[in-house]
DNA sequence: CGGAATCCAATGGGATACTG
DNA sequence: CAGTATCCCATTGGATTCCG
């Protein structure tokens, strides 16, 4: 670990960056992020409502300002089809798709320790005197 | 994979967990957890004020509700000392520990990817009609 | 020291209604 | 269809104070 002085150092004076992956937990893993971009990328380009169903419960406002989020960090691409009625389909891109292998880390470690999870919340709850 | 067909069929009707991963990121990437397990990872056991200290912006009633959340979730071990003062210790716990894979892939994402975020947000910025 | 209690401000997100 | 606009509520988190 020789060398994380200065990261240290850095930490000391912004200390939320004392955790290098804090950063890419903002873009990452904010709230609706994680099941838009897995979505984009099992069920392929989706229009705005397809989005909506196939997420189920997220609402067209909510959903509308993720995917701009989205869309200004490189996520996804926005293509706008000047019709009537107006068509806009959202894809993954590139950069979207390099996730994919972290899901797949994450779902794995899921499928291995969630259980465990489950288990010491049981046991932290079956304590009466908290 | 197999076996996974009922999560998927859970997915369905519980939409906002039509992402395997959901699970996963309301108990490891909440807000503040993943500075505080990366300081417990990477610093080993340390006391209340040591963690406030070395997190830095976060507050003490932040810190003590996630704090208690991860100990009830099996990341973090809490050992009281009874003396004067009081003196307690915060541990990580194997299961915590076995998310540093997880937090490795996601830095070595950072370092390669965060720059074309970064520049992908400049140019999205840089288009006046929005 | 290690919190708990209280109060308060900001934010996020849901519901609803409306529009090009 | 693909949003936008508005209202409103619940949660989060900061600041402060106090206690065993």
């Amino acid at each position: 670990m020789a060398g994380d002085a200065d990261r240290v150092a850095d930490a000391a004076t912004d200390p939320e960056l004392a955790c290098p992956t804090s950063a890419v937990v903002d873009i990452v893993f904010s709230r609706w992020t994680t099941p838009i971009l897995w979505t984009l990328h099992t069920h392929g380009r989706q229009r705005f409502v397809e989005l909506e169903r196939l997420i189920g419960t997220i609402t067209p406002k909510v959903l509308t300002q993720r995917l701009r989020q989205l869309e200004r960090d490189g996520m996804v691409v926005r293509t706008y089809h000047p019709e009537v009625p107006p068509r806009v389909e959202y894809e993954i891109t590139e950069l979207g798709r390099s996730l994919a292998p972290l899901f797949a880390h994450l779902a794995e470690w899921a499928s291995g320790n969630l259980d465990k999870v489950e288990r010491a919340r049981h046991d932290y709850d079956a304590v009466p005197s908290r």
